[in-house]
DNA sequence: GCGCCATGTCCGGTGAATGGACATCCGGTG
DNA sequence: CACCGGATGTCCATTCACCGGACATGGCGC
């Protein structure tokens, strides 16, 4: 491999499938559907340019055309994810053991995977009557604010904790821990007892913990947790913990 | 200069993005990772272009290397794909109705939408104890063997009838409708009824009921059934038509 | 009527994409 | 160990698909 990093950032992209890609990254769980003037602006793109590509994908079925116009990500890329290993197929298994957890604390409960800097839930279980929470299936939680996520950070790549406190932890909250030497401290201590705990330090009046799902090479792959709206959702532990313990043994033997 | 068709490609789409697209659309529910060389010769590229899509693809995340050498599909496609408003957004409305109807009668509940010529299982509930079948959540069944099927079919276009019958109907069973007409009139019952029901049509052991779920226009969006063991599975018709109901109603008041 | 904006279509110049050739790396085999 | 077949990775001159300015269409409000 040469040099050749400097691929992506100077400029928008110059290769047809860049363009096509950077179509695609304009749609977001805030912007799910756009005009196709919309996209033009988003992407910096020509219309006519947008327009042939942005029909050529909807040919195919990456994006959907709705009655007023409007587009919106196709089926087809729903069912295209459906194949990545780390979303549905974990999902599949964890599922079960996910209902258990729920019915055992009658909390929120939720699975996440890293992805880029975030922490990435692919599957959550709520209660009507449980606490409010921001987060939603397919939508994203910060990795310093999140018991998922310190769970996920803490196993990460050392380059990649490097990358979070570079940009700054930001602050949701009094107790949202912004400080890059005590969040190493939790980290090790995320480390050492393979579990995680997070009061009120993304949104106030929400408590939780988290533990480790591992693969069978002993990777942590995702983590589980478990939201409740008290500082007494810790004595929730042991029961996150066997059911990650679980799933990390269905994932062994399922591969 | 041209004469270079040799033996395989007719006529292949000589867009980038064609190729592209291409190169996702090998990736399926039976080959869920492929190596570079398979990818070529599925389809039919040059490896020198192959590895350079693919590349590109997944320096953006649309598609993800494995330790082995490997391509799998990318998280960040299962993150575009859960945009889709037919699949996780409804999911997340349908979920709770459907654990319900899951306690109700503790059999296999399903939903699922069209995509094609086919019926795409978007969300389905399973108990271990209950009978064992072929379908998966990011699979598709067929729309004339199938009770989400037929619902789905009935409630579609003329064309995709005719094009169902035109490829044929496969047969599974010897209860498997393959007569045209037979279908027709099927169909026309799911109309009127608005239930669909489907006897050993798919798999030998298997009795379904299924029935639609529409939006805020009354269109049919999806179907909803439940899969049992034996012909008594009817009696579950009503339970199955309280939770459509249910659903649709929730879906009328989402949007 | 008229302007405004979004979408859709066309065509000539040109630079990005192509694919042949070469390089490297691996596992199997005589 | 030398050899081989297959897979992945890289390079570069040729050329053809892509780009984008320009024009056409269609709806909406004034």
């Amino acid at each position: 491999m040469k040099g050749c990093e400097t691929a992506n950032s100077p400029d928008r992209g110059r290769t047809v499938i860049s363009r096509a890609l950077a179509i695609l990254g304009t749609f977001t769980t805030d912007r799910p559907q756009l005009t196709l003037a919309q996209i033009c602006r988003q992407t910096g793109l020509r219309h006519a340019t947008a327009h042939r590509i942005v029909g050529e994908l909807a040919a195919w079925g990456a994006l959907e055309r709705k009655p007023g116009g409007a587009y919106v990500v196709g089926l087809r890329l729903w069912e295209l994810g459906a194949l990545n290993p780390r979303a549905l197929p974990l999902r599949v298994l964890a599922m079960p053991v996910m209902e258990d957890l729920h019915a055992a604390t009658r909390q929120h409960v939720q699975l996440a995977v890293l992805q880029g800097t975030d922490a990435l839930v692919v599957e959550r279980i709520s209660t009507a009557h449980a606490v409010p929470i921001v987060s939603q299936v397919g939508g994203r939680v910060p990795l310093h604010a999140s018991a998922v996520g310190k769970i996920l950070l803490a196993h990460g790549d050392e380059t990649l904790l490097d990358t979070i406190v570079g940009k700054r932890l930001s602050r949701f909250t009094p107790a949202t821990i912004t400080d890059p030497g005590e969040l190493r401290v939790t980290l090790a201590e995320c480390r050492r007892t393979g579990v995680a705990i997070v009061r009120e330090e993304m949104s106030r009046g929400t408590y939780s913990v988290a533990t480790r799902i591992t693969d069978s090479k002993d990777r942590v792959v995702a983590a589980l947790s478990v939201i409740g709206a008290d500082p007494a959702t810790q004595r929730l532990i042991p029961a996150v913990v066997v059911a990650g313990r679980s799933i990390s043994r269905d994932l062994r033997s399922a591969r």
